[in-house]
DNA sequence: ATCGAATCTTTACAGTGTAAACTTTACACC
DNA sequence: GGTGTAAAGTTTACACTGTAAAGATTCGAT
């Protein structure tokens, strides 16, 4: 069951990788309230407490994986936007079928980054790919003159609550086609009526 | 610290409320990682085993406790309707800035009752009140011959994502005012352009 | 008054995070 | 090549968790 350990060794040589590794493979395989500091030390082939070496705590652990569940992330939403049509609807629509088949292609993972605490408010948001691609794709929908946070946090807040409640069992067993909740940013960045 | 039990009697007489009472509790003062069946237990001056006995595990528990939060959280959703304009579109706006006052008054609560998993799929939505209070208001906004679940997700998934991005610090440390996320609900139900 | 069932306690066990002290290895420097 | 120091892992230990099993207490119907 062990992933990448030369018992003779005493130096692991890239633990850190490895215990990552290990952790997305429980997340999968259990879910998240299955990870574990020690479940990933015994798959990396490790003492149970070497990752407190890497990581501090088990919060750590999460945000090392995290950072690695991201970039998996940003490439479903890279994907399903150059499947769709090259036009500025079109590409929105694209990530947000990327947002949304990622997180039932990994519902552990998805749930894990999103349900972490950001503790440091650091840069005022996550300067990370993720939300860049967020913010390139909304761009063009932004009204001059006005605050673009607007226009993401609206498309990332629908996108992010109907995962979150078809994730949960909140819709029922049959929620609503995407593209039927999606709708709802056809008048995106438009004035009132 | 207990909150109820006359320790020379062996029954308690009404220890489910208690415990469900001290859960709040807990959850209010520490957050939702630190509710623990044995911190409820000492809180109502119980032994450590007896949550069991009621709610079987610790979900059993959180269960219960989620009865009583959906009870305010109806009413703040009540009350914060009535503060609004009487017309349909000042119903929809005002049970959206209850949902997340609610959210920011309880956010232990709040997060709990959301993020607990729906095993059984029982009746296919919450038939709850708070879910027929989200009904009745998208009612009016309804295209006839439509789905109301379609609706009915587009305006739950917008504010329960916007609250827990918010809660979770994904937003920075100014997240963008509550009106100009709802203000996508303008053009609710209408056709494509 | 008695018997059964519900309620709570006691005891026990495995799993968890985490801190501290210790051992092994790697690496720079002489 | 030795040597000293820092890093990487191990061992040990402890407090806390959920939960199961068995015993004690009380309630309520008969």
């Amino acid at each position: 069951m062990e992933l990448t350990k030369d018992k003779s060794r005493h130096h692991h040589g890239n633990l850190h990788a490895a215990l990552v590794e290990a952790g997305i493979e429980i997340l999968r395989s259990s879910g998240l309230d299955a990870l574990s500091l020690r479940k990933c030390a015994a798959l990396a082939g490790v003492s149970h407490a070497a990752p407190a070496h890497h990581f501090g705590n088990l919060e750590g652990l999460k945000w090392a994986i995290a950072e690695e569940a991201f970039a998996r992330f940003s490439e479903f939403m890279r994907t399903h936007a150059a499947a769709s049509d090259n036009t500025a609807h079109g590409r929105l629509l694209g990530i947000c079928r990327g947002y949304l088949a990622f997180a039932r292609a990994e519902p552990a993972l998805y749930e894990m980054i999103f349900c972490l605490q950001r503790k440091d408010p650091e840069s005022k948001r996550d300067a990370s790919t993720s939300y860049s691609i967020l913010r390139d794709t909304c761009a063009p929908f932004v009204p001059p003159g006005t605050d673009p946070v607007i226009i993401e946090t609206q498309v990332w807040s629908l996108v992010h609550g109907f995962a979150l409640l078809e994730l949960h069992g909140r819709l029922g067993d049959t929620p609503p086609p995407d593209d039927a909740i999606l709708a709802l940013l056809r008048h995106i960045g438009q004035e009132p009526a």
